[in-house]
RNA sequence: GGCCCCAUCGUCUAGAGGCCUAGGACAUCGCCCUCUCACGGCGAAGACAGGGAUUCGAAUUCCCUUGGGGCUACCA
């Protein structure tokens, strides 16, 4: 059932082909991830192509999305819009070679091939005009639902004479192209994870292959471009197995050789019941890195939702992945789309990455929320990347980041609550006596550093005859005004004896 | 309804007849570490949907049932 590919096999040239509809889902960047690694792990070529041939669905702004996201992800592609090494600034209407040999890569500057292919099919009998208004076809179909059939083209049209279509041709009909599908026989398709699956022809109707505006569908769009494009493997949801069989014959109709195909498993509801959708919370990738999570986090993610290595590998860089993505490691089954595991993943990310790196992507953040200036000077950057180590562990999102540093980089806080400055266990003449000698303990040290600080504040608990901890957390309450807070020493030492003192002595007021 | 796909812990998965008293990770729970919160360490709980068949032997092969999902547009 499984197939390794053999060598000859190599390279891989792949397309991810979004329609530009709306924002990038993160069913569809799974896909271009696996594409990616198939092309660039095989030396062989990753291809981006819009397909617009809905006219009525179109999003101008989705193009960027699109682009946008996948270059967020770290996805690079060799041909098609934005794609390295061609004119990046080209857009629709642009050259036809301005992205690639085999463009223009925007089906809706393609509709001659369609024309030309759609007429071929016609005249050598695998395709035929229908002149059926939307209104017929709808009766059709309800009539077939009441009768309890199968619902599906009737072939009314099937069956003109030549003659008849050109005198309705003539008298200012619109016409749809539909495909002559066989009336009996069994189609067998090849799915490169699931093996050999047959189809009954009797159960496929005539579908449309380019419609009355004058646009194909997608089942004759993709066949062309794939077909005239060179892609050897076409990766695809899983949605399209359905169809997979009008695809083989249109191929088989034009007297083409089939790509392979590859038709990944889809996203479900975290539930595990239904496809996935906005109901289930962020379907757009752009979503995620609003969230706060990492472009490295999220690739790593969805890489191991539906592939799996050999070994128990959990981690992957994108170049670790491209040395050993195969397609015969992606599972079939469908996956509950469930962002525990990421949530988990974005926080490894952030634990391992270069403090420096971490503030650089912290910097949109804490300038959103207004605790640093935008642009930052260098000096406020630098203490940045000096107390970022100290929440690093503490990071889980992006967007976390300032209510984790804000006590760093403001001037001052608001004075904490009394309740909150007071321990569960004391009182608050004990917690005034503890901060009021903490402080002097404090100020009367030459250096204020970590150690020295945590000695001298260790052997004022001892003397009082309480718990280090009794000291410590007032204190942490009073300069930082939260109870969950890196490290007392560190903290106090990021912020400096002077913004310490003087917090403590706003704090002790709270408790006169 | 029809056609098609899928089926191991809650989730992602390992497993291609004996290595499985089914392994890992996330999540959950407990303990430890500890100045709080995290991180980290250790541990617990947790699955082969059911039934037949093949076989000396089945999570692994076949069939049926059940369950879940997809498609069923002049959308992709």
């Amino acid at each position: 059932m499984q197939e390794v590919f053999p060598l000859s096999d190599l390279p891989f040239r792949v397309r991810f082909a979004p329609s530009p509809t709306g924002f990038l889902h993160i069913g569809g960047a799974r896909t271009a991830i696996y594409d990616w690694l198939l092309a660039r792990s095989t030396g062989g070529q990753f291809i981006l192509r819009i397909e617009d041939t809905d006219r009525t669905r179109f999003v101008a702004e989705s193009l960027q999305d699109i682009m946008d996201s996948l270059k967020w992800l770290g996805l690079d592609w060799d041909e098609g819009p934005g794609a390295r090494g061609t004119d990046e600034k080209a857009g629709y209407g642009s050259d036809p070679t301005a992205h690639g040999p085999y463009g223009p890569y925007f089906q809706s500057e393609r509709l001659d091939l369609y024309h030309k292919y759609a007429r071929q099919l016609i005249a050598d009998g695998h395709a035929y005009y229908c002149f059926c208004s939307s209104e017929r076809l709808n009766a059709v179909r309800t009539a077939q639902e009441a009768a309890k059939q199968p619902p599906g083209y009737d072939r009314h049209c099937r069956t003109l004479s030549p003659e008849e279509v050109q005198s309705r041709f003539d008298a200012g009909e619109k016409a749809v192209v539909r495909f002559k599908m066989p009336l009996k026989g069994t189609t067998e398709v090849y799915d490169e994870l699931r093996g050999k699956l047959s189809f009954e022809n009797r159960t496929l109707d005539d579908h449309i292959l380019l419609k009355s505006d004058g646009f194909p569908t997608y089942h004759l769009a993709v066949v062309v471009d794939d077909h005239l494009m060179k892609i050897t493997h076409a990766v695809r949801g899983e949605e399209w197995i359905a169809s997979f069989p009008r695809h083989v014959l249109l191929y088989q109709a034009l007297g083409w050789e089939l790509p392979k195909f590859v038709h990944l498993p889809i996203f479900l509801a975290p539930s595990g019941g239904g496809k996935l959708s906005k109901r289930h919370g962020a379907t757009g990738l752009k979503e995620y890195r609003d969230k706060g999570y990492l472009p490295e986090a999220l690739f790593n993610f969805l890489l191991l939702l539906g592939w799996h290595p050999s070994d128990e590998q959990e981690l992957f860089t994108a170049e670790e992945a491209l040395k050993v993505f195969t397609v015969d490691r992606i599972n079939k089954s469908p996956v509950a789309f469930s962002t525990d595991k990421l949530d988990w993943f974005n926080g490894v990310y952030i634990r391992k990455m270069d403090p420096r790196e971490l503030s650089k992507r912290c910097l949109p953040f804490l300038q959103e929320s207004g605790l640093l200036p935008d642009p930052c000077p260098p000096e406020r950057f630098e203490y940045l990347v000096k107390i970022i180590p100290l929440v690093q562990e503490r990071l889980k999102w992006l967007t976390e980041i300032s209510e984790l540093v804000d006590f760093f980089l403001n001037e001052d806080i608001a004075v904490p609550k009394k309740e909150l400055l007071v321990q569960k266990k004391s009182t608050p003449e004990e917690t005034h006596v503890i901060l009021q000698r903490s402080r002097a303990a404090l100020a009367e040290l030459s250096e204020f550093s970590h150690d020295a600080m945590e000695q001298a504040l260790r052997s004022l608990a001892e003397t009082m005859g309480i718990k280090a901890g009794q000291v410590f957390m007032p204190l942490r309450v009073a300069i930082t005004g939260r109870t969950a807070t890196p490290g007392i020493f560190e903290t106090m030492d990021a912020l400096g004896k002077e913004r310490v003192l003087k917090r403590l002595d706003q704090a002790i007021t709270v408790l006169n």
